[in-house]
DNA sequence: GTCAATTTGCAAATCATTCGCAAATTAATA
DNA sequence: TATTAATTTGCGAATGATTTGCAAATTGAC
């Protein structure tokens, strides 16, 4: 009985692996059309992320409240920056986990699993149209 | 008329700066013995982080859900690592915002207004304890 | 003190997310 | 390919942090 990652699992990871922006729970759910119970989707996302398929980052955002975006695992690790007018992602490359490693192994007996890192702010065409 | 750094506000900045670790509204509603309104709290927070004289994360934990953590502004800028065991938070030296800075300025046109960074893991004692 | 503006307490509403359970699907086996 | 036990799914209801409406209390300016 190993069918874990079913049809309906693989579907809502080629969502978010064809995506270059972080997508929400609704937003699967949107994009696949409904085809797919949005529950199926969330216990999908929880499962695609424990097995480490995908990355999620929590939010709150003045438009969208609390909402949690997963994203595609890549190599080097995804960043995003996120415009606080018109409330757009934006992926940026340069993760810093080597670093941070280096800082929690001199300064802490901790075993990092994962790290979250976000920026907010405003978006080129907001500053302008501003 | 403008009265807005009230003293239930102060209070609960007192409470904020005078912790080490994030706290969510409802850690300051307790650490106040509930003397102040739980909506007062949450009101308070979100003038207090406006005003940026504190800071905040939303983070998605397996014992809390989604919460939103306030912390004191020093400098240089806390982060915070979470045990995933445990669930309690240390903080960490080592802000990477001018690293941050840099990267943006050389890859996309954003001003930053904010940057959010924090590890999970699993810490010392909980390793041991295993 | 008076007054207009702001803040607070209370209870109800909101909304993303989770959960219970029966029906459907899956994978292993005969 | 039928059987079966385990897992997943859909549906609706529940959860829980956070927000909101409104009347009462507080604030700062005069």
């Amino acid at each position: 009985m190993i069918c874990k990652l079913t049809k309906k699992r693989q579907r809502i990871l080629s969502i978010i692996n064809g995506s270059s922006v972080p997508l929400s729970a609704g937003d699967v759910h949107a994009l696949l059309k409904k085809a797919v119970n949005l529950a199926t989707i969330y216990r999908g996302l929880h499962y695609l992320e424990l097995q480490h398929r995908i990355e999620g980052f929590t939010i709150l955002c003045t438009r969208e409240g609390a909402v949690r975006y997963y994203f595609k695992k890549e190599n080097p690790h995804l960043h995003f920056i996120h415009c606080e007018v018109c409330h757009t992602f934006s992926p940026f490359r340069g993760c810093l986990r080597e670093k941070l490693m280096n800082k929690i192994a001199s300064e802490l007996d901790y075993s990092i699993h994962s790290h979250v890192l976000y920026l907010t702010g405003v978006c080129g065409s907001c500053k302008r149209s501003n």
